[in-house]
DNA sequence: TTTTTTATGGGGGTTTTCCCCAATATTTAT
DNA sequence: ATAAATATTGGGGAAAACCCCCATAAAAAA
């Protein structure tokens, strides 16, 4: 019998993958949670052998909360449930801990699949995921570590503030720093993120789920 | 018996739904699909008493689907099922014809109840969505009646040219005509749409689905 | 047919954004 | 510990965006 924690936000997601999990294999759902720092607690506590995680949850994201289980519960597999296909997420998931990445279109006998399998000590990726890491693997160029393509703590500040709409004026005032600094670290964020103006750095951001 | 019909492009969160439709209520699911296309063409030929839709979906979105649904088959009952909590969301949907509004995390039990009331012909609407309606009932100020809020064809061929990043100058060799006229369009657009920078009408494009 | 709206542009200004460059901090690597 | 790289802080100047005002012709609505 596996042991398997849930962590999703989206509570009817989640009691249809627990109807899910238990009408076709033999294993027991240990508990549940809506938001990452519950997870975190509970899994650490439970110590089950899957933990299914989504990325965006309230409280504490599922990167985090990989992180974190990873090194304080290391028996635990964790197995990724998203919908986000983008690289950076499958690649910071991995070296964040995760054993497995699965995109919620799959299908459920693939869920089912990759439960079992990491219960037994190996690792489960979907085809999409695979293909993401062996490219990764044969092309280690760059440093794909978080979704905002290398910006600077300052700069993610920044970035936040500028796709929520509010001026450079203003967000010097916010952050007790001249406007000029402001402008020059909005400079650097459009190079560094390959957009030319306001406009794409938005379109870029809501591609990237990142707005507000 | 409640014949219901599954939209949502994520298959693992569709065969939750399955399971958990099954073993709560006594419905029937007579089709599902990933894509809005092949849910049009399956529900205008099953007629299924409710059928539950997500909004983002390739090929045909939830918005569109609703709309063409409920013309061309209005004894189906439509249950917009999604993790999408803007307002402007709920009050298209409702507009399109949409009987039934409800957020990813509320318990699955809430899911099973709103199916079997659409069944009956009434309207659910969950906590949050019917708070929305409310507000929105009780100052109808506004013309809710397209995401563009009363565009013109002119405004809205430079909005869309705008959101994608184009600047003015472009726009204006586009189009033939002076920057000084996209300019005096942009103003316009910002007014009708009542955002205040290239940002925020970005933003609202995002939010609204109308980005490339 | 008259009136209203739309599309077109200009004048003239302020504000914001974008693109150079440069001086300190701070971190990273050797 | 020292050198190298990066982060954070700024200025100057140019371009773009924003905000008023205005006017004329065309199209749509009354």
């Amino acid at each position: 019998m596996i042991t398997v924690y849930l962590a999703d936000d989206h509570n009817i997601v989640r009691q249809g993958l627990v109807s899910l999990l238990k009408s076709y294999a033999n294993c027991q759902i240990v508990g549940e949670a809506a938001d990452g720092l519950k997870a975190l607690k509970d899994i650490v506590e439970l110590k089950p052998d899957v933990a299914i995680v989504d990325i965006t949850m309230p409280k504490m994201n599922g990167m985090e909360l990989v992180k974190q289980v990873h090194t304080k519960c290391p028996e635990t597999k964790l197995l990724v449930l998203t919908m986000h296909e983008e690289e950076e997420y499958v690649i910071h998931m991995v070296k964040a801990g995760a054993s497995g990445y699965l995109l919620k279109d799959s299908a459920g006998e693939e869920l089912i699949d990759a439960v079992k399998t990491l219960a037994q000590g190996k690792s489960y990726f979907s085809q999409y995921a695979a293909q993401v890491l062996a490219s990764q693997y044969s092309n280690p160029q760059q440093a794909w570590d978080d979704p905002y393509k290398g910006l600077t703590k300052r700069e993610r500040q920044i970035f936040h503030l500028v796709i929520d709409g509010i001026t450079t004026k203003k967000i010097a005032e916010m952050l007790y720093i001249s406007a000029k600094t402001v402008e020059n670290h909005r400079g650097k964020i459009l190079d560094k993120l390959k957009v030319s103006n306001t406009a794409e750095l938005v379109k870029y951001a809501a591609k990237n789920n990142l707005l507000i």
